[in-house]
DNA sequence: TTGAAAGCGCTACCAA
DNA sequence: TTGGTAGCGCTTTCAA
């Protein structure tokens, strides 16, 4: 209904008393053609209002410039944000964006792989949290061309962009020990799930370690990624003998929650309780208290990921590659020293 | 490269030993072909590892199951929600969805559609903010079915999911009005370009008339959307020489980059100045203070409008169809009753 | 219930 | 520099 009477090539070709073969040409590799017979291509597609069919195109040049991107759920900004950076990139080189959501579920991400594979997706861009297992191989069987972003895989031979999940981690954990704090505690991803919150928890319980500060599993908690989440964590940590005067949030959406239900307490950030977040997402600046936290380069991060997975699509670079952003901790208003007794 | 090698219609016809159009047939209508040969016609995909591809499908059937989706910005979380609504409801009709951002930018929204109409997508979702000019003739004559989300147009043939832009805000400045606030000020969207932001100014000037209050043209600011943008307009209006008691903003972004300002300002909200918000994006209930702001019910716009666009596609249901959705006062604590000086 | 075959609109190779 | 044409992989009559 929505293609009825589309004017085509053929149409245009015979408007400009040319072969089809020299339309697809102007369209293609316009240099190829006389500047005079182009013009009047040019005039016959405008003079027809052609509209190029993708579709056609891609069945017979073996390529969509579609590009699929993977997230867990866009509904968490720092999501956004790297989909923005992918999206900037890729449509500067011609690439439009399939989004898919998987919200943290398995089943979700293979159904949309799949979907992109039908589709003919040029290449897909994978956000999602997996622990090198089946994701990897799958999308290797799909012969797409793939990047994984957030984090590094045992799997050299993969493309990815990511930061340093350990470090970042362990670093946030440093500047509470040196502020003071002990007890410090966690609140965390599915790290028996999640690659990165998983090297997040490493790098917690190594900082302690290397600080010779007792690890106590009671401290950390292993939690999703929303506000009631955060809120939940806290108020169960709180209820502990020896509560902790500082607390790591697997994102700032979870410290923020954590930092309502401390409130609720009546609780004051940061005097009685340190709250740290990760991400560093827009509003975390415009909190109260302002929130101390990890920044990612999420949007440099999808800029890049869309960079490589098309030099790699078009052969324009050789594969793979691994990029390790920096991360830097912003010190604002939720975290202070530990209060002396 | 990507393609190489892929199993065929052809292939699997061959191995099950039927013919291509059987193969067609128990992909597209499996009830027509019978259960012996269906299912030697599945266990031959299977072995085969047959994909379909849905370029070659859509070429000929004339249709992708794409949908286009269009937002300004999926930076802001409430276009992050619509987003999920569509493509959850879409995802479960199997339809996949190409995302735009535009930036507030009417020639990226051209773009967009133009490159839309190339990939031959099935539909498209506005989200944009225009006014009726000239965006709505453009999708006409690309005589792609589309649905147009947030706000309502004259032309009554145009299929649109919105709520009520000058009743929500009526609503708002009268719970103002209620709260003895006499100086309510507008942080707005440009309303001299926007459609929502134009029947939002109304709303506030309607309502302020009706109360027989003046309207002060120096307590209303056009500005952006960002929190950035939020602050700056709360600095400039907090300067006047007769400040307002409250303050009404666009969205809840404006609203809690206004209550930083007023913060750093050494001001209380609400004590020494209320302010509300728009939208109800999630972290609105999390703030500190907690929002008071105009839920809009994002999700399922998102879902109705694909749900409309899905069955118009399908001729399961003729167009145009107009929804106004229901919106709620949420109050909460960053409005007060105003106080007497 | 199944098969044969003519497209769908474009690309790209081979000639001219 | 341009044209002819065989596909790309699927759908969809029309017949059998």
């Amino acid at each position: 209904m929505n293609f009825h009477h589309r004017t085509t090539i053929h149409d245009v070709a015979r408007k400009a008393n040319v072969s089809v073969a020299t339309v697809s040409r102007v369209l293609n590799s316009p240099s190829l053609v006389r500047d005079i017979t182009r013009n009047r291509v040019l005039k016959a597609m405008k003079d027809t209002h052609y509209v190029y069919n993708a579709l056609a195109g891609g069945l017979s040049a073996r390529k969509t410039t579609i590009l699929g991107v993977i997230i867990p759920t866009i509904t968490n900004p720092v999501f956004a944000t790297v989909t923005k950076g992918i999206q900037d990139y890729a449509r500067q080189r011609g690439y439009a964006i399939i989004l898919g959501n998987t919200d943290y579920s398995e089943e979700n991400e293979r159904d949309l792989i799949h979907l992109l594979q039908e589709k003919r997706a040029d290449g897909v861009i994978l956000n999602g949290p997996w622990r090198d297992t089946p994701i990897v191989p799958l999308m290797k069987k799909t012969r797409l061309p793939f990047v994984i972003t957030w984090q590094t895989l045992q799997d050299k031979a993969v493309n990815c962009v990511a930061f340093d999940n350990f470090k970042s981690t362990y670093r946030i954990v440093e500047y509470l020990i040196d502020l003071g704090h002990r007890r410090i505690g966690m609140i965390a991803g599915k790290f028996s799930v999640f690659e990165r919150a998983r090297m997040r928890w490493e790098g917690y319980r190594n900082c302690l370690a290397d600080h010779h500060i007792a690890f106590d599993p009671q401290l950390v908690l292993e939690k999703g990624y929303t506000f009631a989440d955060g809120k939940e964590a806290m108020a169960r940590v709180l209820q502990l003998p020896s509560p902790p005067t500082a607390v790591f949030c697997g994102n700032d959406i979870l410290a923020i929650g954590a930092i309502v239900c401390a409130k609720e307490k009546g609780m004051q950030v940061p005097r009685d309780l340190s709250v740290v977040g990760f991400d560093d997402v827009e509003i975390s600046a415009y909190y109260d208290p302002p929130l101390t936290t990890m920044a990612v380069p999420a949007y440099e991060m999808g800029q890049l990921a869309a960079k490589i997975l098309i030099e790699n699509i078009r052969g324009e670079s050789k594969s793979p590659q691994q990029y390790i952003l920096e991360t830097k901790l912003m010190i604002r208003g939720s975290t202070d020293k530990k209060r002396t007794p």
